[in-house]
DNA sequence: TTGCGCGTTTTGTGATCACGAATTCCGAAT
DNA sequence: ATTCGGAATTCGTGATCACAAAACGCGCAA
């Protein structure tokens, strides 16, 4: 079979979808530090043959959310303690000025969007349900820069963010808290009284927060 | 040919070498933005079949330095204003920390090392050699951040770059100016004297500089 | 001159295969 | 029990092919 038969034309290619699949698995955490991927494997797993596999490996390698042996192995990355706090620099440097660039258009409507979501946070941090707790901070955050009308600055963050999640999912498992997020609370706080300053303060506190908890 | 015969253990895999070539020749402006590309004539133009050319063009695609068309057809992008502010805010906001990160270890055999490539630089821009003087221009700052040991940041920061590789080209490719860049002469400056404050301002406005060029 | 069809060509996509290299596995020797 | 070596297996790479869809060209009609 050389296409698929593609009767909705909503469908998109076969490689675009395993990429899509496979980043959103890397991004939450589904998937553990230094676990090694086949090519085979994953066409298989996702009813593929080898060829669009590939090319979604090439594509999350290019984003730094797989890494690549020497033998051309692919594997999730293990993150030197260095490059986890390069990565929390460039979430601090990055987000500040997303956040900085949505205030002016943080209307109502978004801090009570924002508000609920951070609900949803608290009840994941409750749970110690650490790949839920990923997922709804991660929404909170781009639900706000998405405001910001800045899609090269938004695209850049999530490579960020893919780069980090297997190495989260890890670093969030053992945490033990039950209280949720301070800083988002700062955040909201910050966007309600239109106080740059102190969203920016906000943001860079509960990026570079999770770096605390490596440092042990 | 399932595999070249790889005689000196040096080489390293086909597409790897297509994926850089390639990547060099945007980067440095080679090619127009709205150049339309193949994968036959890619791979024809490396002596490779369509497999290597699609993963070097799945990659670039994956940094930004290609865009893709609805139908899968490839071409140099070519960027909105919008979006050559916001890349341009990102080089602001990353290479200033590269600077400062760099600054401590800055010293003078690195600083005579500058000083050398910004006669380069002089040089092209005085015989209008808008590739020689991109490519000059680069080197400059990538031989200053290096110092930063920041590997994270310095290759998002040369992706960047290589986003806006054909547009600079066709930027400075109308530049009438014969004068060298100032602001490298005010980073040299600044990392002769330790003075951080000095450096962040000079590199955020030789950063900036070229934008003013696109508000005429 | 300007649109509009329609057949031709070009192009991306995905499957498959051969090949070589890396990895794994298992038994024998110490 | 541990280590070492070679066979068996697994794996990535690149070439090739068939297919469908998109782009192109060209002639005809308004």
């Amino acid at each position: 079979m050389a296409r698929k038969p593609n009767i909705s034309n909503v469908t998109s290619a076969a490689h675009d979808q395993v990429y899509r699949r496979l980043r959103s698995r890397i991004m939450h955490g589904d998937i553990l530090p230094g676990q090694a991927l086949t090519l085979r494997g994953i066409g298989q797993e996702y009813g593929v043959s080898m060829t669009p596999a590939r090319e979604a490996v090439r594509r999350l390698v290019a984003e730094g959310a797989l890494s690549l042996s020497s033998s051309g192995r692919v594997s999730t990355p293990e993150l030197s303690a260095e490059r986890i706090e390069e990565l929390a620099a460039l979430r601090a440097l990055i987000e500040v000025e997303l956040a900085s660039r949505a205030l002016p258009r943080a209307h109502i409507a978004l801090i009570e969007r924002l508000q609920a979501i951070n609900g949803e946070v608290a009840e994941a941090v409750a749970h110690r349900d650490a790949v839920r707790y990923i997922r709804t901070n991660l929404e909170f955050h781009r639900t706000l820069y998405l405001r910001a009308q800045a899609p090269a600055m938004l695209a850049m963050t999530e490579t960020v963010w893919l780069q980090m999640g297997p190495t989260m999912r890890s670093l969030y498992g053992r945490l033990r808290r039950t209280e949720p997020p301070q800083y988002h609370r700062h955040i909201i706080a910050a966007l309600r009284a239109g106080d740059e300053p102190g969203l920016r303060l906000a943001v860079r506190s509960d990026v570079t927060q999770g770096l605390r908890m490596l440092a042990r």
